[in-house]
This record gives C-alpha cells, sequence and structure tokens, in this order.
DNA sequence: CGCTTATTAATAGGAGTCCTATCTATATCC
DNA sequence: GGATATAGATAGGACTCCTATTAATAAGCG
C-alpha cells in the first residue's frame, strides 16, 4: 500500500520543527498584511519585490513563492489595482513583462519585509551564537535545496562571485566580501544580496570548499 | 509614518530563511496533498491529528493550525464527507465535539507525516552534530513562542513531567525519560510526544535550568 | 526564408479556503 | 434564576489557487 521510504525519524522531527515555525511566519504574516490592508500573498509579493528594484517576470515571482503563474497573474493585478506595482513590457523579449514596484509599493514591501514578529522577538531570544550556527544551517539547507532545484536561485554569498570565504583565517571574521571590500562574520551571511553576482559553478564548488572545510 | 522598531538585521535574516524554507514545506504539502487526492489544510489536519487518537476539538485544531474556527469547520466538513473523520458530542461538556480520525484516516495521516519530501533530503545532507544543534534550536524557539502565546500548548519532552535534563551528567545520552524508563540524547528531543503530561510550572522553570544549563 | 515547436503571459471556469458577522445551545458565575 | 461567556455551526462574500485553453512572440531547423 506504501511503498515510499521512510526518512529517519530526526529528520521528520526536523522538518515537524519547521512546519510549527511556519504556522507562526504564516500568522505573522496574515497580522502585517492586515494591517496593510492586503492579504498574506500581496504582502510576500511585496517584500520579495522590494528587494529587487529592476523587476521581475511574473513567472519567476510565481517560482520564487510556489505558486502557479496563472495564480500569480491574479495577484499582480490586485496589487497593479491598488496602485502598488506596475507591469511593462520587457524590451529584451516581446512575449514578456517586468513587475516593478511603485514607490509606494516599495516603501511597503520595506516595511513588511523588516518588521518586527513573534517570530524575530522568539530568534532575539537565542545567544549570538546560536544565532550565527542557526543561519548556518539555514544557508547549507537553501544551497541544498536551490542545487535539488526545489527552489528557484537564491543571491547567497556562497555562491557569489565577490565572496572569499576564509580569507583571513583564524580572525572573528575570516571572510571577506570583495564587493564592499571588507571583511565579514558567519551572523553577516546573505541569503538574498541585492549585489550578488553568481560565480561560475567550478568557482562555486571551490568555494563551498573552502567555506565548508575551514 | 512608520513607527514600529526594526529588529536587529540578524533576526530577519534567519527570518527570511525560515520563510524560504516554509515555502518548500508548502510546496511539499501541496505535492502530497494532491497525491492523496486532498488539498494542502486537509493534510495538515489528518497529519495532526493522526498523533492525536484521542481527538482534539475544532476550537483546538484551529488554533494549532492559525486558521479562524469557522475555516477549519468548512475543512473538517470536507474530511468528514471523505469518511476519513468522524465529530462526535464530547460527553464532558455537550456544547463541545471530538474530531477523531477514522481508520482510513489515520493511516493517510501517518504517511503524511512521516514521508519523505524535500525539505527532509536536504536536513538528510547536515551532520549529525548539525542536526543536533538545529533540533536544540527548534526546541528553544518552539518554547519561546508557546510561551509567548504565540502558539497552543507543544508536547515537548522539556515540558513533560516525566522528563529529566541531564540525569546522565557526562555521558554521550545525559538526558532520561522516566516513562520509557532510558536515557536519550539532543537528537532524540521530541517536538510532539504522545505521551507527554504537562508538568508543573515552577517543575518546568527547573527543568529548563538544568536543560540549558548543563 | 518559412514552418514547427517552445515559451511567456493572460483568461475562463470552478473548487475550496478563509474571513467577519451572526445564531443556537450549553456552561459558568453571581 | 438570570447575566455573561464559550463551543460550534452557518451565511455570505472576497480571494487564492488550480487546470485547461488561447494569443503572441521567440527560437530552431530544413
Amino acid at each position: 500500500m506504501d511503498h515510499a521510504p521512510k526518512p529517519d525519524p530526526v529528520l521528520t522531527r526536523l522538518r515537524e520543527g519547521f512546519e510549527r515555525i511556519a504556522l507562526v511566519l504564516r500568522a505573522d504574516l496574515w497580522a502585517a498584511a492586515g494591517k496593510a490592508g492586503l492579504n498574506p500573498t500581496q504582502a510576500q509579493v511585496l517584500a520579495l519585490l522590494a528587494a529587487r528594484p529592476a523587476g521581475l517576470r511574473p513567472k519567476e515571482i510565481a517560482a520564487h513563492l510556489s505558486v502557479s503563474a496563472p495564480s500569480m497573474a491574479d495577484t499582480l493585478a490586485a496589487l497593479e489595482r491598488k496602485a502598488l506595482l506596475r507591469r511593462t513590457p520587457d524590451p529584451a523579449d516581446a512575449r514578456a513583462v517586468i513587475a516593478r514596484l511603485t514607490e509606494e509599493g516599495a516603501a511597503q514591501g520595506q516595511a513588511l519585509a523588516a518588521a518586527a514578529t513573534q517570530v524575530t522577538a522568539a530568534l532575539a531570544r537565542l545567544s549570538p551564537g546560536e544565532q550565527a550556527d542557526l543561519l548556518l544551517a539555514q544557508v547549507k539547507l537553501i544551497r541544498t535545496l536551490q542545487q535539488a532545484g526545489a527552489i528557484p536561485v537564491q543571491r547567497l554569498c556562497v555562491t557569489c562571485r565577490h565572496f572569499r570565504p576564509n580569507a583571513h583565517p583564524g580572525e572573528a571574521a575570516p571572510h571577506h566580501c570583495a564587493f564592499v571590500n571588507a571583511p565579514i562574520v558567519d551572523r553577516d551571511l546573505r541569503l538574498d544580496c541585492g549585489e550578488h553576482e553568481a560565480a561560475a559553478p567550478a568557482v562555486q564548488a571551490a568555494t563551498w570548499t573552502a567555506f565548508t572545510g575551514g
């Protein structure tokens, strides 16, 4: 009847933990969106596009948020009615459009992305060391998910051509970002950096080895 | 215009990481639910109740899943139509009902709760030590969220009267569960134990001190 | 160049979640 | 006994979200 292989119970418990936290994120999202007169999906689009001033194609937005393209078309139309977003033709491809936030939409999106929530309050109770370890675990998970094709390509430090892992071995801030030309600590690692430029695959592999092996 | 205090950027990044992973969980849920002919909310109810043979009240289920009671009534009605769930009057309170899974519903719920997903696959790539640290961080976060009232009371080892933190100091499995009368490791900590019995508040506080201080 | 195939986005139609507001029945407290 | 609170269900409506289809453009190939 059931032929799917069951994973190690520890993995199931860890997924369970993520699910619990995801439910709080969802409640937080409803609260924050409701305060702004939006619904959750609209708020997610605003928060996503607030970090992408150049805009994104509808299909890409749908992929980032794990919904179908028609569903996203619904949401984009709603945001356009509220004058928070504009869809313009893509000059590089006459089939495509580019969705960008208006000034008002960008302001709301930034507020939503940076707002304090129940989850950030709980995270604040962890020690700095625990926070750094948690961020590191997230980077590893997200990179794995990205490699598996479960999520679109993310703008992680560890896949960026400006990132120099363990450039300052033994020091408190061992890594280095060549773009801002400054050393960085684990807790500074970005999950969605605006200045990200993907490194070549071979470079990414080497970066990862230096990062994790250090 | 915006008076809400902004949290430390690290906390925002950590929340961002949880959000990314939550999107994958959502995609996993759609996939698993679709395979079973259900939709995501129905699947979540099945997975929740599969661990609660005694059943739960509709209001409690709604609280666990962060939706309103009327929404849950919709979903419970749908599951009842599919003969996966039964609602019976609560003998202890004539206003209340108890929702329990049928045999078929319990089988599907257990399969959903234990199934391998993209997230469990990614988690499997972490080292055992990283997995244990991550589980520990989740326990701390969930306990904090529970104390803040953001989520209903969870059946965590660290709030159970059978749990003896650091009963075997210095050993590989330092903790002990008096119910099964066996030592346990960090990675064995439960987030939703069927045998959980809440300890008195003062005992919980002492347990937590011994657990984290050890 | 002209034809086929792929890709991007929007639309149509429908199922179902999810909300607020309201209603009934029962419990609890004074 | 009567006021208040609580559990659940219902009504009505907005909106997400899906699959399937259509329109327009791009890209590959003889």
